[in-house]
DNA sequence: CGCATATGGATAGTGTACCTTTCCGATAGC
DNA sequence: GCTATCGGAAAGGTACACTATCCATATGCG
């Protein structure tokens, strides 16, 4: 197909598809003639896949760059590939870290018996976790680290679940995709349904009229 | 005190602090003289959660407007405030949604036995739900439904530990400052530990060498 | 063949968001 | 009195993600 079919099956109006291919987004079709390309399903999938990581992911296209680089990488084991598309999409933000936080995140490390984790600012993921709980801190809430433990225990479930959602996944460049997928999609969807999981606790603990805490 | 300690004591550069004002993320001072005006620790505060919210949370200045406007408003039930300040931190997206994704959405609803949910776009959480369901479906994976029960599973634990701790705030200033750091800053540190489980399964199930899936 | 439409490629322009800079006359505080 | 700072307003700047324009060429229909 050529870009009008492309734009017409994705959506995605033809200039942006130039810019995406301008910026390295979409791989260049196949030449036929000095202007005329030919693009395939690969490139419609691929397309989508970048509308994906940018208007649920928030992703800028920068970081979709990334993404989509260490998904392409072809030399890796899937672990390290999971790590370079995390690393990928956790921009590092430019809180500067409280050290208390910095602790906290060290402690809560020790506590799960997991790695080292000498500097929390190697990678992208602790230093968000670090920022995180800094600006708790800023804002007086240097007791929100004690919520690590419960989310964890909550994430297993979640991640046991997205472990066997990806395992289902037939071949290796699927379960890839799925791994993006999954992460960026699943952040949305789990934001979504932790709102939705506080309004009913809500209904059903402090929304009774009548029932509420002492005004201040 | 004045902006320059505002300023200083905040990390915001004045600048930065004039134009909040302007935009009514920060109440003015009061005035000493038609040029002279007094900030208090109440400033400092706010100043403090816009920036968490901004920096962390990631909201424009235009829905950090909202949730202030809804936090400030004193005539409302915790419950009311809470879809107020849930509604201002999400953003609905310009995804456009696929019907069978509304199914999905509608279906979970219909599972967990809860409110009718007749229109799923009239509350950008269920309709953040659906767009992500949505994305999924474009990029073939319309499976990715599945994952919303074991999500909320794991999110009760989450959420249960959520309440426990805005309960422990004090006044109710407190619980509803809570409720947007809980949520908001939460949002971060579970995708951070969400991410940090899928390393730990990773690294446990997948990343043995030589015990990866086989090639596509 | 003729001709409107679409194409690839390059360059320049647009709109939005979030600040910064600059200016002003007035005030603080030594 | 003198210098730094202030509040307030307006203009400027930067980054990002497109979007529009242009051009020579190619397609495809009649």
């Amino acid at each position: 197909m050529r870009v009008g079919e492309l734009s017409k099956r994705s959506g995605v109006p033809v200039p942006t598809i130039k810019y995406y291919l301008r910026e390295g987004l979409l791989p260049a079709g196949v030449l036929t003639s000095p202007n005329q390309a030919h693009y395939d399903d690969e490139h419609l999938r691929r397309l989508r896949l970048v509308r994906a990581l940018v208007d649920v992911g928030g992703l800028s296209i920068a970081a979709v760059r990334d993404v989509l680089a260490a998904v392409d990488t072809r030399d890796d084991s899937l672990h390290n590939k999971l790590g370079a598309v995390q690393e990928a999409i956790s921009q590092p933000g430019s809180v500067e870290l409280d050290p208390l936080a910095v602790e906290d995140v060290q402690a809560f490390f020790a506590r799960q018996g997991e790695r080292e984790c000498a500097d929390v600012t190697e990678s992208n993921v602790t230093h968000m976790l670090a920022a995180a709980l800094s600006a708790a801190r800023s804002v007086g809430h240097g007791h929100f680290r004690d919520l690590l433990d419960p989310y964890l225990e909550g994430l297993k479930i979640i991640a046991q679940a997205d472990v066997e959602y990806i395992a289902r996944q037939g071949s290796r460049d699927d379960v890839i995709e799925a791994m993006v997928i999954g992460t960026l999609i699943g952040d949305t969807v789990l934001k979504a349904v932790r709102r939705l999981a506080h309004a009913q606790v809500s209904r059903d603990v402090i929304g009774r009229v009548g029932n509420e805490p002492a005004a201040n």
